[in-house]
DNA sequence: ATAGGGTTAG
């Protein structure tokens, strides 16, 4: 017996974490102010963000009679807006008359409206003010431009028309901002005429070529750029690193990685924040996270980036209770986590299937307000949903407002994986009556969804829509859906044909889909031709040897079988050791096949032994056919031990009569186990829960939720 | 005017 997730401290500490803020004490109100010193105070006030002290400034300037000082209103405008309130600067503009609002309190709001993401507001006071009469300036078109990236390309390109007739297109600032506008709207071809054309190019001009070859994932190109700054002696500065080495991270660049960490180190420039967060996340993205924790461990100022980048290296590791316990490191430090960190910690916790741990995030993201971001709502339905309670998923996803594709998408996979096949294609219908654009994975679910339930016509009614109606094309894992769909239903030989007419190169998950039906219809000679492509695209997949062999010796033919095994020890492979756990009274217990290491080992086994008797006398006979051993009678032994097995007699045992038995399992749960569960959920009157590596059955009465289907 | 980390699948 082991206990895993060692997280239970965070419970208690949690009364004692930092808070997530400090506000600086107020200044002390002096009786009677000059307009420069409420502007300093304005300053100050933009600094801190502070509300309170920005309606304290408007107050004075009001009884001071400055309204008219349109230095003080344009900068009080900028202030309310800073302080997170838009919409009072809103306020105070419309109240002002036509006449004091010269260009540059036009830009100011402009500039905000752009900060605040409120791009197409942003348009309409710009078309405003040049309907007005006032004419924008260089800085009018810096602020607009950033809108016009936000928005589609035709505002931009509009724009553009204008700075070249007011003559500032060769204005350094109005250029870097083209390009960066052009860019963003992923037209790279113009912002590269736009900066070849410039005559004079600062450091901002560049840098703003490599964000957006970042940003289009033309990552060779921002590389290029970066390393004609180094040539031409111009000076990189962290922006320039920051962006290059997510270009490293994003296509696994190490050498070049590595490289550009010399720089830095030379440059002086490995100190910045910014800098030492990039490189820990290349490191960790280019697989040697080893390095990225060397590299962590010398930062002394560590901001949310650093965590965060840190907490996703332990996920993208599979070490989820590291990747908790870091988040809850973290906070004690007294670090605010963001929306970025919840998302990743909830992912963590939704592969642990740990729901005390989400439950507690979930309190912190509604302490910190970060409960209406998309990003951490669609986690936070995947870790319900994955710890087993589909209740609190739907419950989540009915109440979020403006709801996105992935979210919608997140919910259709929690019913997906809860056996509600019906549902998933509820749910879809659903959305696309909202007028909302299904995406990549949405289709994978919903095909997904059709193989479960053996609805082959709907399936590929919908895969068909996918390029008729929907305008995206087919990737490997739809076609793997698909080759999966006519699998599931027996039609082995148009599976077969499917998977050789697949117009792209097909991957090791079409002809994985295609050797599972092989093996659940029986079909050995299509079984042994499939095998032997997988074994050519994927030789380390342990599980295709597993499958082959199972196959062989299921029809008798012993000696092809250990052949098969053989192959798979000379790739130095083994097979997956399948392993359960359960919990019970707040701990953890884990088990693997045939585990005699629990302290009540014998009761355990006994317990195994009723079930045994009780399950037979249901009529089960042993599915033999998943089990490894060549002899029959082995095999039918091996399978009794299977991990799972000793988990439901554990549970048996120690959980209050009637409470329903949660299991967890890190492989496919086999169909032995599965009959076994049905019968005894029935004799037991229990209901059995397992998860398993892909999803959720749910036993009761004698049946599953996923209705033999997985 | 430009910047680092994240969400949904199998």
């Amino acid at each position: 017996m082991r206990t895993l997730f060692p997280l239970k401290p965070t419970h208690k500490k949690l009364h004692t974490l930092p808070p997530y803020s400090n506000p600086s004490p107020p200044p002390p109100p002096p009786k009677y102010f000059t307009p420069t010193h409420l502007n300093t105070l304005i300053n100050t006030a933009i600094q801190s963000k502070n509300i309170k002290h920005a309606t304290q400034i408007h107050t004075q300037i009001i009884t001071h009679s400055y309204m008219s000082l349109p230095f003080l209103f344009n900068n009080l405008v900028t202030l309310y807006a800073k302080c997170g309130h838009i919409n009072r600067s809103l306020k105070l503009f419309s109240k002002a008359h036509g006449e004091s609002k010269n260009v540059i309190t036009w830009t100011s709001l402009i500039t905000q409206l752009s900060h605040h993401k409120k791009p197409l507001q942003a348009l309409e006071f710009f078309n405003q003010m040049r309907s007005t009469g006032v004419y924008p300036n260089q800085f009018t078109f810096s602020a607009i431009l950033p809108a016009c990236a936000d928005t589609v390309i035709v505002h931009g390109e509009q724009v553009h028309s204008l700075i070249c007739k007011h003559g500032y297109e060769f204005d350094v600032f109005v250029a870097s901002a083209l390009v960066d506008m052009y860019a963003k709207c992923s037209n790279m071809c113009y912002a590269g005429n736009v900066f070849d054309e410039m005559p004079e190019r600062n450091l901002v001009s560049w840098n703003a070529m490599i964000v957006g070859f970042l940003q289009n994932k033309l990552y060779d190109g921002a590389v290029g750029f970066f390393r004609k700054i180094i040539r031409e002696r111009l000076g990189p500065n962290q922006v320039s690193f920051s962006s290059v080495l997510s270009a490293c991270a994003n296509t696994g660049m190490l050498d070049t990685g590595k490289q550009i960490h010399g720089v830095a180190v030379k440059q002086g420039l490995i100190t910045l924040a910014y800098v030492k967060n990039s490189l820990m996340d290349m490191y960790s993205k280019c697989g040697i996270f080893g390095d990225a924790v060397k590299l962590f461990q010398t930062i002394g100022d560590r901001d949310v980036v650093t965590w965060n980048v840190m907490v996703m290296g332990w996920v993208q590791n599979d070490n989820f209770e590291k990747a908790c316990n870091y988040f809850w490191v973290m906070r004690r430090e007294g670090v605010s986590p963001d929306e970025a960190s919840f998302s990743t910690v909830l992912h963590a916790a939704a592969n642990l299937a740990a729901l005390d741990q989400g439950t507690l995030i979930h309190d912190q993201i509604i302490k910190t307000g970060y409960g209406r971001n998309m990003c951490v709502r669609s986690s936070l339905i995947t870790m319900y949903e994955k710890c087993g309670s589909l209740a609190d998923a739907r419950w989540v996803f009915q109440e979020s407002e403006h709801r996105n594709v992935v979210c919608w998408t997140a919910m259709i996979s929690a019913c997906q994986h809860h056996g509600h096949a019906n549902r998933v294609i509820e749910l879809f219908e659903e959305m696309l009556e909202e007028g909302m654009k299904p995406d990549y994975i949405t289709f994978v679910c919903v095909l997904s969804a059709c193989g479960h339930t053996g609805c082959v016509e709907e399936g590929f009614a919908y895969f068909n829509s996918m390029t008729e109606i929907h305008n995206m094309s087919p990737g490997p894992e739809h076609y793997a859906c698909m080759v999966d769909l006519l699998g599931r239903a027996g039609r082995l030989q148009e599976a077969k044909k499917f998977a050789e007419s697949i117009p792209i190169k097909p991957n090791a998950s079409v002809w994985g889909a295609l050797l599972g039906a092989c093996r659940n219809h029986g079909d050995l000679e299509m079984g042994i031709e499939v095998a032997e492509r997988l074994f050519e695209i994927e030789p380390n997949n342990s599980g295709n040897y597993v499958l082959l062999a199972n196959m062989y010796s299921h029809r008798g033919r012993l000696a092809e079988a250990n052949e098969v095994r053989r192959l798979m020890r000379v790739n130095g492979l083994r097979k997956e050791t399948g392993c359960s756990w359960i919990d019970v009274k707040n701990k953890t217990f884990i088990f693997t096949t045939q585990d005699r290491s629990h302290s009540r080992t014998n009761e355990i086994y006994e317990m195994l032994g009723q079930v045994e008797e009780l399950v037979k006398k249901k009529g089960y006979v042993a599915e033999t056919q998943h089990a490894i051993n060549d002899v029959e009678e082995y095999k039918e032994r091996s399978l009794w031990y299977h991990s799972e097995k000793i988990a439901l007699a554990f549970g048996l045992l120690t959980l209050p009569i009637g409470a329903p038995i949660r299991i967890k399992k890190n492989l496919r749960t086999c169909g032995d186990c599965h009959t076994v569960m049905k019968i005894a959920s029935e004799i037991f009157d229990r209901e059995i829960i397992v998860r398993d590596i892909n999803r959720f059955h749910r036993f009761s009465g004698g049946s599953c939720s996923c209705g033999d289907y997985w």
